[in-house]
This record gives structure tokens, sequence and C-alpha cells, in this order.
DNA sequence: CTATTAATGTTATATTATAACATTACATTA
DNA sequence: TAATGTAATGTTATAATATAACATTAATAG
């Protein structure tokens, strides 16, 4: 079970992720032959700052601030795109929202469980659960191809009965 | 395990699909409560019309062919939200789309099967899911509430090797 | 019957996403 | 290096999905 639900739920040193993203993103788009343009590298670490999911338009007010002057919307969802079909991000369709991916290189089961009270969202890979998934299709033959898979509940942090009401996580 | 994927991949009296559900959901607004309204029943048998979601302003559409005037937005979303509370239909958030529930009476998964040739959905209510994915939240403290599982691919109708290419199913 | 609530109608607008075409940057190679 | 092609970005407009806010009508209880 592959899971950055730790970091995601626990204190922790923030920029070592966005500059783990980044690298990876580097990595990649070399092995792929692909550019990591400055918009598309913007994009990728605005969708970093935090393990919150952030919708297109929270993403464009954010690039225009960085870049200094106004973008248009297919700025941003071209830059999502692209960014999308590398495995770099991931969309939450029940959220409208893009987040950044903790682990692009693996074969991983999409499975997302997303905080209700402070909208932070975990991803998690689990053989297990494609392993089953993958038999109950087969005892229909349906044939699978990709996977969406969103839990929606409480993460521990905000379950946790708080000694300091006002501690706040990234 | 639960599912409806016979009757949506197989040839069938779909009639008595709709039949089924508005029935269903007569008795379960009678146990609720809840009026089942002209507007609502008709919204809830346009969705029952095939085994294909619709959007919000597709049924838009045909609502107001039923009715003979125009009907807005507001009008749909809100029987929408009506059916949606009550369990007797789901959306489907990856395709903005909305579909009835064959067996609203049940504690279920929320997983469907999305052919991406037809558009057909079935969906599939399974035990041995809902523990996994109950298990893997225990094993993070993730206090899980509800889910939706959204599994892409091809269904057995356009993945069997047709001796007539236009049969078409519902 | 009338007061109250639930449901629907109406208008406007917010939010999310894409189409279509113009322009610029970049790389290739003649 | 100039010519060419392709990829990326800019620009404008608009499509598609969803909701806010308030007016009106219908149903129900007292």
């Amino acid at each position: 079970m592959l899971t950055n639900t730790r970091l995601v739920h626990g204190q922790h040193d923030h920029s070592r992720c966005i500059d783990a993203a980044l690298s990876r993103a580097e990595d990649l788009c070399q092995k792929k032959n692909a550019k990591l343009t400055p918009t598309r590298a913007t994009v990728l670490s605005i969708l970093w700052q935090s393990h919150r999911p952030l919708g297109a338009y929270q993403v464009q007010d954010r690039l225009s601030k960085i870049m200094g002057k106004p973008t248009a919307p297919p700025t941003v969802y071209r830059a999502i795109e692209f960014l999308l079909r590398l495995g770099l991000i991931h969309r939450l369709p029940s959220l409208n929202a893009y987040i950044g991916c903790p682990f692009p290189n693996s074969e991983h089961s999409n499975l997302f469980m997303i905080c209700n009270e402070c909208g932070c969202v975990a991803e998690m890979a689990d053989a297990s659960l494609n392993t089953l998934l993958q038999t109950a299709c087969d005892k229909t033959n349906f044939e699978l191809h990709s996977q969406n898979v969103e839990l929606f509940g409480v993460c521990p942090q905000c379950s946790a009965p708080t000694i300091n009401e006002d501690i706040s996580h990234v």
C-alpha cells in the first residue's frame, strides 16, 4: 500500500514536497521528451502549494499573480491538460479540482481520501483494491481501462480531539 | 454482489425497468413522507429511459417536451436534488451526468462501470469492496462517510465480436 | 378560511470548460 | 542564415454546468 497519508495529515516541511514534485516532473519530462515550460512548471508548483486541490480558476488567479500579468482560462487548462497527460496531477471529478500526484511513476489506483472538513486529499495506491476491482470486472465481462475512486470523510487531523484548536495544517 | 449488469448489457423489456423504478420511488416516498410530484416523477422516468446517464440540460430538453412548455434549469436541478437525496438517482461526477439507481434500498458501494464506447452504465454493490475500502481507511485513521467509485472501460456488448454490427442496445 | 410551509416559476448570474483563430517561440535543415 | 514547420502561447468569444435570489402558486394544518 502506497500512500502520502502521513505527509498530508502530519506536520511536515512542505517545501520538500514541492521541490520533490518539481524534480520528479523534470525527470519525467526529460524521459518522455516533453517540455516543462515556465507556465507548466508554475501551474504544477501552484497545485503543490498545499495538499488541497484547486479549481482551474483558483489556479488562474495565482498564475496571473506569479506571472505578473493576466492569464486566460485556456492557458491554465492547457497546462493542466499537459500535466494530466503525464500523470503529474489528477483531476478530482467530484470537486472539479486538480491536485498534484505524489507518486506519478507507479501503477496505482487513483484512490483519493477527501476530507470534508479541511479539504485535504491523500492519495493511495493499493494492489488488493486493484485486484478486487479487476475481479469484479472480470465477473461481468467488463474490460477495465481506468478508474476513479473518491472516498469522502474526515481526516485524522480533523477528527482528532484537538488540544489546541488553532493548529492549522497545510 | 448486487448488480444490474445483466440488464444493462442484455436485451430486455426496458419498460419493466422504468415501471419498477417508478414503483420503487412511490414506495420510498410514501415511507419517507416525501412528495413525488409530477415534475419529480417525470424527471425520474426520463433518467430511466435508458441505462445511459443524462446531463441536466438533456433532462431539461426532454422535460420541456413532455410538459409541453419550457422549463428552466432550477426546475430540473431541484428535481434532481430531491431524487439524489432519496437515493433514487446518482450523480456521476466524471460525466456531470445523472442516472437512475437500480437498488435504492440497499446499502451499497456506488460502484459504476461506465462504457467508453456506448456510454451505458451498470451499477454494482459489493460487500468485499466496501470492507476493503473501510480497512484501508481504518489503517490511516480516515473516517469514511461516503464514496464514489467509477470504473471506465468497455462493456461486454461493445467488446463482443458482433455478428451483426447494427445491434443497438438500450 | 387563512396562515404556513412546500413546491414551482422566473430572471439573472456564477462557475467550469472549450472552440477557433492569431501570434510567437523554437528547432530543423536547406 | 533564411525558410519552413511545429509546438506553445495569446486572445476573444462562447459553450456547458450549476446556483442565487426573489416572486408566485399549491398544499396542508390549524
